[in-house]
DNA sequence: AAGGAGTTTAGAACAGTTCTAAATACTGCA
DNA sequence: TGCAGTATTTAGAACTGTTCTAAACTCCTT
């Protein structure tokens, strides 16, 4: 079991970044559990509280880094403010309305059908399937 | 044919928004033509060339109070810049990656099976399907 | 151990949006 | 119609989230 999920320094070497203190420490936060959502703000106060200071900076750095590598997925569900979600498997999202809380749920039992072609000279990348709900 | 759909004042009036100079202008340059998206931004540089003038602060005033009353649908798609659309009615949208450009689809066609239930105590709102292509 | 490229940092800068308080416009009522 | 009173508009300041800057530092290669 140890060596292949715990090992960040490998992982991050992997995808062609330096393994350098920080984003090893940001790596271990994001990757250690289970699938999480976090903002750079949520993941500066959580880095600064475990006593492994990283900066502001250093942490858009390197959440834009990890999801350009494909390590993260950036979500997009509300004006002026970014998610990241770990889980970078096809999955969908449910988005609690007033409180800004995400839920991942699985794809695979869903199935979009009737979705017309994509526009003239373009291509598809991927559909987001965003489930808002209210308390 | 006049009368109803160009009867800006009225259509405030019924949303429950006095039909002011500014509100009225932006009416006009919204739901005139047929559906469009704009932004903050966009829209003021629009009403600006067309020897309306109307502060920036007004127009976004406007935009959130339209959407309110249901006037306008907001679509987020990208972070940190809101898109809002003058068709309220069931659709989706394409995003074409780069350009940020946003198109329309409708949605009777589209049928999306095997959604989870909402998490405990919440009800459904809307479901988004974005999908997102590249050039 | 040393050099050099890549990284981190604090703070400034920036973009988009909202707030403030004073001026102005719409509405209801006389 | 004229007036009072509330809603709205405005310019600019403030604010939030994110990126940039350039100097200091760290990791890797030799």
């Amino acid at each position: 079991m140890p060596g292949t999920s715990h090992d960040f320094t490998a992982r991050l070497r992997a995808a062609g970044l330096r393994p350098t203190r920080q984003r090893v420490a940001l790596a271990r936060l994001l990757f250690e559990g289970g699938s999480r959502h976090v903002t750079a703000e949520s993941l500066h106060v959580e880095v600064k509280s475990a006593q492994m200071p990283v900066s502001l900076a250093t942490v858009y750095n390197a959440l834009n880094q990890f999801r350009d590598a494909g390590l993260l997925r950036e979500v997009v569900v509300a004006p002026g403010r970014s998610y990241f979600d770990t889980n970078t498997g096809h999955h969908h999202h449910f988005f609690v309305e007033p409180d800004g809380a995400l839920h991942d749920f699985p794809s695979d039992k869903v199935t979009i059908a009737g979705l017309p072609a994509p526009p003239k000279g373009t291509r598809l990348s991927r559909v987001d399937v965003i489930v808002r709900v209210r308390r």
